[in-house]
RNA sequence: GGUCUCGUGGCCGAGUGGCUUAGGCAUCGGUCUGCAAAACCGAGUACAGCGGUUCGAAUCCGCUCGAGACCUCCA
């Protein structure tokens, strides 16, 4: 890219709770941990949500010229502890559903996982690690924050001790809460509880008789607390202090926190500069969720199997629609307004073709160094997806000008438009326009039929012609006349 | 109950003190067309309510109403 148009970029940091100029630990590289998904169940659109989401920051970083590791790890045990000490193991309940181990469980829906990535087209991470490839490192920083006072043994299990490490540093930071306030507001405790304090949160947990999934550790058999396995793959993969750390809007408490926790904790740093926070999919209104049932899978909405839509829509179609809001905005999912993203994206599409094809004159009559700069300006605005195809619009009314013959470009210019426009709509949005003409034999057939009709139309013989363009569009097939040709979708 | 966020024109959705008519879709008008569709061009409408700060607020402050998130697993 030119490195004029490269400016600053300015990213919202949860920690601070401001837009901050992106300054990356070691020059030119850049860091990123995202938290993925639990696989104990298809992943939803919701989930695709934040994943698409960060797959723009990541393409964004990549495209500002930054060398990227994007680290998204893969959570295949189903260690959960809950507040009040008791054990929650959702991969170990999909197993004994499905009559499956759980490594089987997490293997089922990871392929489709995968599957998705690809349907979506998102960028494979540089690292997708398993939490339980790596309960060795998980197990050595919980050894780490025992030793160094933040954390006690009981009955074979392991809990963070909050009150110790609210001596040394600020626990509720991130989410900005009070823990003396959340005492009082937390739902009643478990009297039998292993834990001196009710914010203490489990590292390790003592087995429990249907465990399904367990390990050694030195306290015994048992399995890793929800949070330490970020911690672990994190700072494994990305050291003890790196650039960026994302996920979704909701694990910003208590996941979040305690990640931040262990990590002083065990190395006394805290473990990302930058906290970013992906807003939720919302179903009239309300957020998706498993828990709620107002989820839809992200194969329903392409196959068109999802009773909450009349017709089905191309994931390409469906990424358009998440990019024209921003990260940071919880967005609605309607088919009203999913049509409305399909024609836009259409006219995007069409444009570009047009821009392929536009004729080149002596000279531009407007600025396109101006308009191509605005593209990053949106961007380099805490990744500012709609105002990016806000001005990308603004370009498809200068082509179709030009088009149109009330504007010209000339050649430099054209073809900088049209590497830019390319770029930002492919490379950094991840939007692929669909080959739509599918069947190759069509093609010729329809060459045939179109001809037929325009000799018809020639004749003036509209009875002929209407009956060719009626039953077409019986068979779901448009006929577009235009000024010099006809075309057809 | 506690903490926090949000409320923008018919719909979706940006914008945080003074030209953004943001943008997309829909609507209306026009061009094109045998007619129509498509395509293109052009136009309109908004800032939940009340009060305050300010020369000036959708944007800051307060209150009211409404919606949502987190506090329990969640992307």
């Amino acid at each position: 890219m030119n490195s004029s148009n490269k400016k600053q970029l300015f990213i919202f940091n949860s920690l601070s709770g401001k837009k901050e100029a992106f300054v990356p630990i070691h020059k030119d590289k850049v860091g990123m941990y995202v938290c993925g998904p639990t696989l104990y169940s298809e992943p939803h659109m919701g989930n695709m949500r934040t994943f698409i989401n960060f797959d723009l920051v990541y393409r964004y970083l990549i495209h500002s010229g930054y060398q990227v590791k994007y680290v998204r790890n893969i959570t295949d045990a189903g260690h959960i502890t809950n507040s009040a000490g008791e054990q929650e193991d959702s991969i170990g309940n999909a197993a004994r559903l499905e009559q499956l181990q759980p490594l089987e469980i997490v293997y089922k829906y990871n392929l489709r996982f995968q599957e998705l990535n690809k349907i979506y087209n998102l960028l494979p991470p540089s690292v997708e690690p398993t939490a339980t490839g790596h309960i060795q490192e998980q197990i050595e920083i919980i050894e780490n924050i025992i030793k160094n006072g933040f954390a006690y043994v009981k009955n074979g299990s392991v809990y963070f001790d909050v009150k110790s490490y609210m001596k040394s540093y600020n626990y509720g930071e991130l989410s900005g809460r009070k823990v003396d306030e959340l005492e009082n507001e937390t739902r009643e405790l478990n009297a039998q509880d292993e834990k001196r304090f009710f914010a203490d949160f489990a590292l390790w947990k003592k087995a429990q008789k249907n465990d399904m999934q367990i390990w050694r550790s030195p306290w015994g058999d048992g399995n890793p607390g929800w949070h330490i396995e970020c911690t672990a793959m994190s700072t494994k993969y990305l050291g003890e202090t790196f650039d960026i750390h994302g996920g979704g809007l909701d694990l910003k408490f208590p996941h979040h926190e305690d990640e931040i926790a262990q990590s002083c904790g065990a190395s006394g740093k805290s473990p990302a500069n930058i906290w970013m926070h992906a807003n939720m999919l919302n179903v009239n209104g309300k957020k998706m969720s498993k828990s709620l049932g107002n989820f839809f899978l992200p194969q329903e909405i392409v196959d068109g199997s999802s009773t909450l839509f009349s017709k089905p829509y191309s994931p390409q179609v469906i990424r358009f629609f998440m990019m024209q809001s921003h990260y940071r905005s919880t967005l609605d999912l309607t088919e009203e307004a999913l049509n409305a993203s399909e024609k836009g994206f259409e006219r995007l599409q069409l444009s570009m073709e047009l821009l392929e094809n536009a004729p080149v004159s002596e000279s531009s009559s407007f600025g396109i160094p101006l308009l191509i700069q605005s593209f990053y300006d949106a961007m380099n605005d805490d990744f500012n997806a709609p105002i990016l195809i806000a001005n990308l619009f603004d370009a498809v009314k200068k082509i179709n000008l030009i088009h149109d013959k009330k504007e010209t470009i000339n050649t430099g210019d054209k073809a900088f438009l049209l590497s830019e426009m390319k770029s930002f709509i492919h490379d950094v949005l991840g939007l692929n326009f669909g080959l739509s003409k599918a069947d190759d034999r069509l093609g010729p057939v329809m060459d045939l039929v179109l001809e037929l009709r325009q000799n018809a139309r020639d004749k003036k013989d509209w009875d002929t012609s209407d009956l060719i363009r009626d039953g077409l569009k019986n068979a779901g097939i448009e006929v577009k006349d235009g000024k010099e040709n006809t075309n057809w979708k």
